[in-house]
DNA sequence: ACGCTAACGCACGCCGCTGTCCGCCTCGCT
DNA sequence: AGCGAGGCGGACAGCGGCGTGCGTTAGCGT
């Protein structure tokens, strides 16, 4: 597909295309996707209608931006699913992620809440969330993963992770990692576990929310 | 100190500021606080240069609008203290402190980041952190809190909390109900704990950080 | 009741962001 | 090397929010 574009593209063309890309993923990643098209513009060293011709609209340029980071995104919840160990992988991904949206504020914001018509998005997204499911009923089969937790805790904790904010991006991934952590040892199974308030429907798609215990073992009673 | 303001205020003018007042905190707490000051304005019933008039810059009537909540908020660890028990109180904290954020989307915000100037919030914030900080020294000696937790931990789920969103003000709410579940699980002390990654030093102030693990008994070493 | 003065609101100018048009440039084909 | 189409960038108009000056209104004290 992206042969479909570039075959009509010359090369300067092609070459401004790119840094447009990357000025828009180093921007949008410290600054977040409230930051003026302009602003991408000159960073990429080119002219608004540049930028226009290019990206006619703010959603086209978020999407292209962070397609690697959704290609990330996957990568790390393959990984996660290709664990031996379910437990092991189901904290990989929480921490993965939480790092991930750590290192980029925008990717954040462009995944949770910003821009529902990406298709393109949804469709990884939904991925993302069934793999997840599928490695949390493992980890809870495993008897690791504390049986009362559901997929929507996983977004509600990935969602309160992009609400931590610092002033540096050290202290920011450092942060996310800390919170990863006290994370994962609240999912963790305990004999000594309160039992937890109704559960938060949130975004998770109506195919994998189906049966409302995330990863739930078919158990009798 | 509200007599050195009402006593020069005509009939009409205190009416209209709690008019304002009402209408800003309204709109703050589902929209955030990044509504314009315009849209305030229309929903008090007022033009643009009354509002300026009473409050001439958005910071002031912030911290007038959130006046009450950070009463709420000290009313909150005050209740926490009080507890005979410390880690019911800190947990009480904890709950209350998240469903108050649910509640209202701009006091977060006003509390956690947005305007540092405001002397008047950063006093009672680090009233309440050392409220914070005695109950968690206090819940670790009575060994229900976990150790190695510090108060920055305590600020990183607060603002992770601020993280969440949804559509509807019931499910928001539900949802940091959840949260908060989830928070005092990681916090509560348990035999199979994993450590925990370094600490991010978040805004916690000097005062109450130079210990650096929260509420650490007193121990050699 | 009357007037003084404070408060109100309309309307204005300013600024930053958005998105688009047009003349010049340059890449790429021959 | 020359030509043509596609690309580039400066400039322009529209919009929305901000903060303020000024004529008018209405509270409050006498």
């Amino acid at each position: 597909m992206t042969d479909r574009l570039s075959h009509a593209l010359r090369s300067d063309a092609l070459d401004n295309r790119e840094r447009i890309l990357e000025a828009a993923r180093a921007v949008f990643a410290v600054d977040g996707l409230d930051v003026p098209m302009r602003e991408v513009a000159r960073r990429a060293g080119v002219a608004p209608a540049t930028l226009y011709r290019r990206f006619p609209t703010k959603e086209m340029l978020v999407t292209e931006a962070f397609a690697e980071q959704m290609y990330a995104c996957r990568a790390v919840v393959d990984e996660g699913l290709a664990d031996p160990d379910p437990w092991h992988g189901f904290c990989l991904v929480i921490e993965k992620m939480c790092e991930l949206h750590a290192r980029d504020r925008g990717f954040t914001a462009a995944l949770i809440s910003t821009f529902p018509k990406a298709v393109d998005f949804e469709a990884r997204r939904e991925y993302a969330l069934r793999a997840v499911d599928e490695l949390a009923r493992r980890a809870k089969e495993a008897g690791r993963l504390r049986p009362d937790v559901v997929l929507d805790d996983v977004i509600l904790v990935l969602m309160a992770n992009s609400g931590i904010h610092a002033t540096s991006p050290t202290t920011q991934v450092s942060a996310s990692r800390r919170f990863a952590a006290l994370a994962i040892s609240a999912f963790q199974a305990s004999p000594d576990a309160s039992p937890l308030p109704p559960v938060a429907r949130l975004a998770s798609p109506a195919s994998v929310t189906g049966h409302s215990q995330v990863g739930q073992a078919s158990r009798p009673g």
